[in-house]
RNA sequence: GGCCCCGUGGUCAAGAGGUUAAGACAUCGCCCUUUCACGGCGGAGACAUGGGUUCGAUUCCCGUCGGGGUCACCA
């Protein structure tokens, strides 16, 4: 009995590696071109941080001419949710990411390096598996969950590093007869790694965004293939990144730590290792402490959330860039109008150390990028919004006709208005352009009841006068009730006048809208219409009575 | 606790052995012949700390402190 025998009794029907070798060939890819993956467990929502990821993977992949592929770790099947993956998927397709190659719904896939499911994959890493217990490299090991327990508590009270490693290692001085013995009596076994590791050796290592980083070599011999016969992350990845040929793994840095075990699996299985891309976490401010942004207590770390408060793809997807590259922001002032895709992103530029989230920053992200949609745009969008989350703003926005009216106030031109940052925000910011509910609001300077019923009364409006004659018009009625006709003349001549031109617009402007912020009043006026503005006007009068 | 990474204004961040230490968001003031927004101009605001190396250190080295990550048959 030898390990070779040993591989064959455990595992008698997989095929030899050669087979995937051969089936999964080197992709035929220019020079230079990068392969990424996006790798999560479909285990609940897409969290922030992992779209970030995502951005970032599919983005270098894209501007090298290479693959982008979405692959599903499911090896945890207690802790998968229903319709994990079509969550994943859809969000991916809500940012405009849909991947190359992977799955594009819960059954189906596209590509040739598949399965992109890894609960699909079982016979796969079992075969490699395989190949590592024949040539000892592998072991089995009979330690129960309890067994380990007891262990890690008595490596505790002793002070040592816990873990399957050296004399802790107890299988592992197994022979291959006592294995094969206690697998045909039946007992339950996992197969570890036999590491060649020592801790007391350092190794090397170049992240490309984290840079030189150096770690004890790995000796845990950790687990490869599981009770259930599927392998845990690590044999995983080096599989399967190795079979679908990723160039560079792009993930969040809490892998870090791993890379010494996983260069170690590479070296061992006899692969050429990817570059390593560990990106820091998004975090947020926890009362003075730092935290990842977290999937129970902060609703932003879902990506459900922007969707939800309409928050648009594209400000997200710059955000994220912004936190990204440094250089994005200025890359974006000089090219105002180009797509993200053709901005260059470098990865050894990226930061090392984990950003706090902003909110206010997306915000003001979204409202740039708002401000240069046509009122066609933000009509459809707008509209589109309404449709699922808001019932009354859907309404609305029926007559689209009046509606292109009202978002064409002040847009178009140099300076647009920047006062939507999310689709949420629109409802409260045209409402006044519709008879509901004008609010009753408190007029300002002027606002002894004798006054603003002499301005309102006294006011005509004339559709056809441009905007010079109808200012010319308000400065008029000023003049003629008593106000200053120019603030400037105002400020000069304190206690000369009661107030000036701009506290009667004031006055006009709340009865018309029932606010003291709006957009310019003669545009408002324009689309309202001759018969709204009288009609508004009237009403303001009555309810001064 | 062991190991690893990080530490420039409130936030995101550029930066070099010698700089008036960029820029953006936020904040404050002024201007933009009516408000708000936009835009313009300006203000306030930072190299965690101690010790080296050096003519000179925020930049290089060591310690301290602080923050983060990781130590599963989870990913």
């Amino acid at each position: 009995m030898n390990y070779q025998d040993l591989a064959n009794l455990v595992f008698p029907d997989v095929k030899d590696i050669n087979y995937y070798e051969e089936k999964y060939a080197k992709r035929n890819l220019e020079d230079g071109a990068i392969v990424t993956r996006f790798a999560p467990s479909p285990t609940g929502f897409v969290h922030i941080g992992g779209l970030y990821q995502a951005l970032v993977a599919r983005k270098v992949a894209k501007q090298t001419n290479g693959v982008f592929f979405l692959r599903i770790e499911d090896t945890d099947q207690k802790r998968e949710i229903e319709n994990g993956v079509t969550g994943i998927v859809k969000s991916l397709q809500d940012f405009d990411m849909a991947p190359d190659e992977g799955q594009i719904n819960d059954t189906e896939e596209i590509g040739s390096y598949g399965p992109y499911k890894q609960s699909l994959r079982k016979e796969i890493y079992q075969a490699y598996a395989k190949y590592l217990l024949a040539q000892g490299k592998a072991y089995l090991c009979f330690c129960t969950p309890e067994d380990l327990e007891q262990m890690r508590l008595k490596q505790e009270t002793a002070k040592v590093r816990t873990g399957y490693y050296g004399v802790w290692a107890t299988c592992r001085k197994l022979s291959v007869e006592e294995m094969a013995e206690k697998v045909k009596k039946g007992e339950a076994f996992i197969v570890r790694f036999k590491s060649p590791g020592r801790e007391d050796r350092k190794i090397k290592h170049h992240d490309v965004i984290k840079g030189n980083v150096d770690f004890p070599e790995n000796d845990q011999d950790i687990v490869i293939i599981k009770a259930d016969g599927l392998p845990t992350y690590h044999f995983a990845h080096v599989v399967d990144d190795h079979l679908m040929r990723t160039t560079h793994v792009i993930r969040s840095d809490e892998w870090l730590s791993s890379v010494p075990l996983h260069l170690q699996l590479f070296q061992e299985l006899g692969f050429k290792a990817p570059k390593y891309a560990h990106i820091a976490p998004i975090m947020k401010n926890d009362n003075g402490n730092k935290r990842k942004l977290s999937k129970r207590k902060d609703p932003e770390a879902a990506v459900e959330y922007y969707k939800q408060e309409g928050i648009p793809s594209d400000a997200v997807k710059e955000y994220l860039l912004n936190i990204a590259s440094s250089s994005f922001e200025n890359w974006r002032r000089q090219n105002p109008e180009l797509p993200i895709e053709d901005f260059d992103l470098q990865l050894n530029k990226m930061s090392v150390s984990g950003a706090l989230f902003d909110m206010i920053k997306l915000l003001d992200v979204s409202k740039s990028i708002i401000s240069r949609y046509t009122a066609e745009r933000v009509y459809e969008e707008a509209f589109k919004w309404a449709n699922k989350y808001d019932e009354e703003l859907k309404e609305i926005l029926t007559d689209k006709e009046y509606a292109l009216k009202v978002f064409g106030i002040e847009r178009g031109n140099k300076k647009p208005r920047k006062d939507i940052a999310k689709w949420s925000d629109v409802k409260e910011n045209i409402i006044y352009m519709y008879d509901k509910n004008i609010p009753e609001y408190p007029y300002q300077v002027i606002n002894e009841k004798e006054d603003i019923k002499t301005i309102l009364e006294a006011y005509k409006f004339n559709p056809s006068d441009d905007k010079q004659t109808w200012f010319d018009n308000i400065k008029k009625l000023a003049e003629n009730l008593g106000y200053a006709s120019e603030v400037k003349e105002f400020k000069a001549n304190p206690g000369m006048y009661k107030a000036h031109v701009g506290d009667v617009s004031t006055v006009l402007r709340v009865a018309l809208t029932g606010r003291t912020n709006t957009p310019d009043m003669y545009e408002i006026m324009q689309v309202l219409g001759k018969e709204k503005v009288e009609k508004r006007f009237k009403e303001a009068i009555s309810k001064l009575n």
